[in-house]
DNA sequence: TTGAAAGCGCTAACAC
DNA sequence: GTGTTAGCGCTTTCAA
């Protein structure tokens, strides 16, 4: 039976119907230059007719790239790594590029990813977003693949950094300056993010701190579950001790609202008595009334895109660079710094782990 | 220079090296059984020892496939979109799948994602999530491609359905039972989802209303913007009416929380006074204590990847299918069914439109 | 069982 | 300018 699998129309076809050879059809395709007027406007007619599209496995094929990317992200936990998704997303789509997205939520499945060499062969290039190096370095198939890094990095590879330690600096000097004494950092668990990532937000924390003359021991440093349900215990038990800290900073937006539960049912006033920064500043935070450091996350993810298709065209020219984007405050309610019709409705809106 | 570049082991090379013909190497890889044992030890010996990787490129030419899967979708606004590729991504990764994922935020990207063709040629079947069929139907490239709906349908094609007009029906009812007699729908606009979608919602609603025997003056219908502002104003607009509804059903939570934010404001007490339900239960209502219809999402997700291998597989056997799923209600305080100590902390947690 | 050879649809180098 | 041809690396008949 024939008809019902239209065969697809191939260059060969359009050449032959046009009266031309291969050749001449490809230049067409490409846009070269060195076609006559008239030929070229004949072989547009026949492809226009034949209803021909080219194939795009034959030309990656015959020129050894693919057009597509690969993103390997943890993105589905957490909207900050959405948002740097959306950057890269958003500079394909204009340099028509395809993203081919691999979620990561457990080193299983990143090893497994790898161990499967689903990347090679496939991509142009790679961007890696937020992994361990250690989860990734050395592997053989992703040797000679153009690639960058955003919030982490590798071994010869662009990296796209936001800078951490100024981030808690900002927001620790901010709650000095409403003058708290006795400083909290909950930090996030390391896995799946590169612990650089950690050690930095601490380095800022700890900076503000000595720069204010704290003493070692009105700063508490802790790592909780990113969640709500995390920064809400990890608060109730420093608030539990003799002199717990008033002033929080928080490694996530999530843990922010935790906390900040904590402090209300605590029967501390939210903004006067105590005061709670989240990080990343998502959507989350505008809603909680929680001032955060925020993340040019997009515009992080769009200049990753931005540096590997330069990497990709230049091949192994170019150095890797570091490529440093800088935190802001996005001060709301949760630091003190609101009056009192922006306190309207707060504190809390997180009933706490039962409802988990 | 050599040395620099290692060029890739191709087949050929480990055919000469391993004393066989290409035609055996591809045996072995492809694990046909028409292989001797000693013949394919040597040969697995030989791919081992030059770190042999096939081509993927080179293979989908030869057979016409990819083995990889698009997934068209408008995911990074919603939460619950963002869920349904999650169901996707994981279902993907255990049947070896890549997925090339394009998101679509504008009626123009989807037109230039169409034009440019990139789908065909580069993925063996296609998902399309949420999008409008009129936007997509009689696109030339997609004729022959398997493809799976979810929360949409196109002509041919798979679908997997929520139930929205049970998922509404399900909330006014619950309303109507807390002794709510005028009841609002507010929902959203259409693009970029198929207005079925909104059709459905209205149908549950409307059912619930009339089975409670409410006169047509008792229900309002409403479309706003799909955000806390959206549903902050439009409420705003209604508490202004002479007898405004105190039940409000919405078509999602981040509109919920804005009609929480316009009750509280108004001066009526949330749960008692007037009742709010969202849509999608996404993380947001957890901490908004908003009772939300829930979808199974991740579930739709996982479906929509199995029932495409299946269609790719079955190829164009097997008619398509309509698979429903079934919400559920999510209760928490919103809807007045929290005793005190659940309502603790709300109302409102959004600062208003101002602080977009 | 296995080798040889003919494609898959395109690009690019080379002649005319 | 344009046609011809030789690959890109693999799968798959078709003989042997």
């Amino acid at each position: 039976v024939q008809g019902s699998q239209t065969r697809n129309v191939t260059i060969r076809e359009v050449a032959r119907e046009a009266g031309v050879g291969v050749g001449t059809v490809s230049r067409v395709l490409s846009g070269s230059s060195k076609v006559g007027d008239a030929t070229r406007a004949n072989v547009m007619k026949v492809i226009e007719r034949l209803g021909y599209r080219p194939s795009r496995i034959a030309r990656s094929l015959a020129k050894g790239t693919t057009g597509a990317i690969g993103v390997v992200i943890p993105f589905f936990t957490q909207h900050y790594f959405l948002e740097i998704l959306r950057g890269i997303q958003t500079k394909a789509s204009e340099s028509d590029y395809s993203l081919v997205v691999h979620n990561m939520e457990s080193p299983e499945q990143l090893k497994s990813l790898l161990a499967a060499d689903v990347l090679r062969e496939r991509v142009d290039g790679l961007i890696v977003v937020a992994i361990d190096p250690a989860d990734i370095e050395g592997v053989p198939s992703l040797a000679s693949l153009p690639m960058v890094c955003v919030d982490t990095e590798l071994r010869g590879a662009t990296a796209i950094l936001p800078d951490h330690a100024a981030g808690t600096y900002l927001s620790t000097k901010h709650l000095i300056g409403h003058g708290h004494k006795r400083l909290a950092l909950i930090d996030r668990p390391q896995y799946p993010v590169s612990n650089t990532t950690i050690a930095l937000r601490r380095l800022g924390f700890l900076r503000a701190c000595r720069e204010a003359g704290l003493g070692d021991d009105d700063q508490v440093l802790e790592t909780a579950a990113y969640s709500p349900e995390g920064g809400y215990s990890s608060a109730n038990a420093m608030l539990e001790t003799p002199e717990p800290p008033t002033g929080f900073i928080c490694a996530s937006d999530v843990q922010a609202i935790g906390v900040m539960r904590a402090v209300a049912e605590a029967g501390r006033s939210l903004g006067t008595e105590a005061a709670v920064i989240g990080y990343h500043d998502v959507d989350l935070a505008q809603y909680a009334c929680a001032t955060s450091v925020h993340l040019p996350a997009f515009e992080m993810g769009s200049q990753a895109l931005e540096s590997l298709t330069k990497a990709i065209a230049g091949s192994s020219e170019g150095a890797p660079e570091r490529i440093v984007f800088h935190p802001s405050l996005t001060v709301r309610a949760s630091c003190g710094c609101a009056g009192e019709s922006r306190l309207f409705g707060w504190p809390g809106f997180y009933t706490g782990p039962k409802d988990a």
